[in-house]
DNA sequence: CGCATCGTTGATCAATTTCAATGCCGGTGG
DNA sequence: CCACCGGCATTGAAATTGATCAACGATGCG
């Protein structure tokens, strides 16, 4: 709904270059449109933007030289993800499903005076990732395999959940190993989560993407011990 | 030397009031001194402050309902300390050392007109964090224990070691548990950590808090694998 | 001197990673 | 149309790491 036929039919979706598709100005805002794979951003870029994803998800990474990759964020509507430090970027970004984001100019975060509004916003908004982070660090060192599984889980139904008479239902729209990266573990490590959950009756996979969530109380019993 | 006799004396370092202890006025600076376990603010306060680190170390820290507890981070001099979400602290802080801690309001971080200076400074400080803790998600997630106690020491190095003619020293003012609950490890493992560094001569330790680095080098070998 | 706290070490155990194989599905080309 | 191929998901078995449990040593303080 959000992509021209054109956008889908991107020849390159996994190129190595960011998106540099002509952006549709509406009113005054200036949007973009990703399809999968497609970069919004590189670490080391000169951060001339933040996004904020106002549909679809993209997700943000570090690469070490060895390979090793972390997921540092999802950014799902409503996040603004670029913050730049030393004025370039510290993560890539991509799209893990076709998105929407809407650019800010970096110099609205820097400078109060222009937008005074939109430098609330976007201070507003570093403020809370940085509460995020720290709630994403309880995850990443005191929990158990299942409990980061089961706590992901919790996450995407409060975030992208969709209430059925069934329960809630969702789609990942990234793949095992990105969640495996987000939450310091291995791809398989994720699904003998899976797996067990979808034993235990707390979900069922419809295919390995949608999730329907049969018991979240279950699920919430998994994310914190005791 | 940062702290009165009188400070030292305090008979309830560990209590769980926040420090109300009369700050001084110096010019128009306000600067706060504490003892080791002096608490400055607690999750959920109402965030009044943030504070520049001016000496000694604090720490922030988290703790789960049942008992486990995430080391945020360690606030050094330089670091600027308890930044709010939705008007109030969403972790613990504490020193570990004696320290002393500017305070600078709130509202200078929320308003950009009174003092733009201050305002330019302490935002620009929360995108440090933002990109010091994406950081510390690499320590985190996808490092090995040793790997990650190599590149603790190291962060250590740089912000607080001491060349001399043997090397690089420093004090840890944290105990071991401390770094643990930092790494997502445990103190025995940390411990391990520690000794098989000073087997293979890359450290050695006078006390257990005063550490001699060797061999900067193995420690960044050990920081990271290949 | 004795206790309490912290650090260290050893032995065992459980969890997760690693390695390996299989299944599944969509896309491609014969 | 169908067989093959590649990427992703899943499962199993073995190997490894770090946690846990337990004990001991060191240090500082009442």
């Amino acid at each position: 709904m959000y992509l021209t036929l054109s956008a889908y039919a991107d020849p390159t979706p996994n190129t190595c270059v960011s998106a540099k598709t002509a952006p549709d100005r509406t009113g005054h805002k200036l949007y973009r449109r990703l399809t999968p794979g497609q970069h919004l951003f590189f670490e080391g870029d000169d951060a001339e933007h933040l996004y904020e994803v106002k549909r679809g998800m993209v997700r943000l990474a570090r690469v070490l030289e060895n390979g090793r990759r972390q997921i540092v964020a999802f950014g799902l509507p409503g996040d603004i993800v670029g913050f730049p430090e030393g004025g370039c970027y510290h993560t890539d970004c991509d799209a893990i499903s076709d998105a929407v984001v809407e650019a800010h100019r970096r110099s609205a975060l820097e400078d109060g005076e222009t937008d005074h509004a939109l430098h609330q916003k976007l201070t507003g908004a570093a403020l809370q990732e940085i509460c995020a982070m720290q709630d994403h660090f309880m995850m990443l060192s005191s929990k158990s395999a299942n409990e980061k599984v089961a706590a992901f889980l919790l996450t995407m139904v409060d975030r992208i959940g969709e209430r059925t008479e069934k329960g809630v239902v969702f789609d990942l729209p990234m793949m095992r190993v990105d969640i495996a990266d987000f939450l310091g573990l291995t791809t398989e490590t994720v699904c003998r989560a899976f797996t067990r959950f979808r034993r235990d009756k707390l979900i069922s996979l419809d295919t390995p993407q949608r999730v329907l969530v049969l018991d979240p109380q279950g699920l919430r019993d998994r994310a914190e011990p005791e």
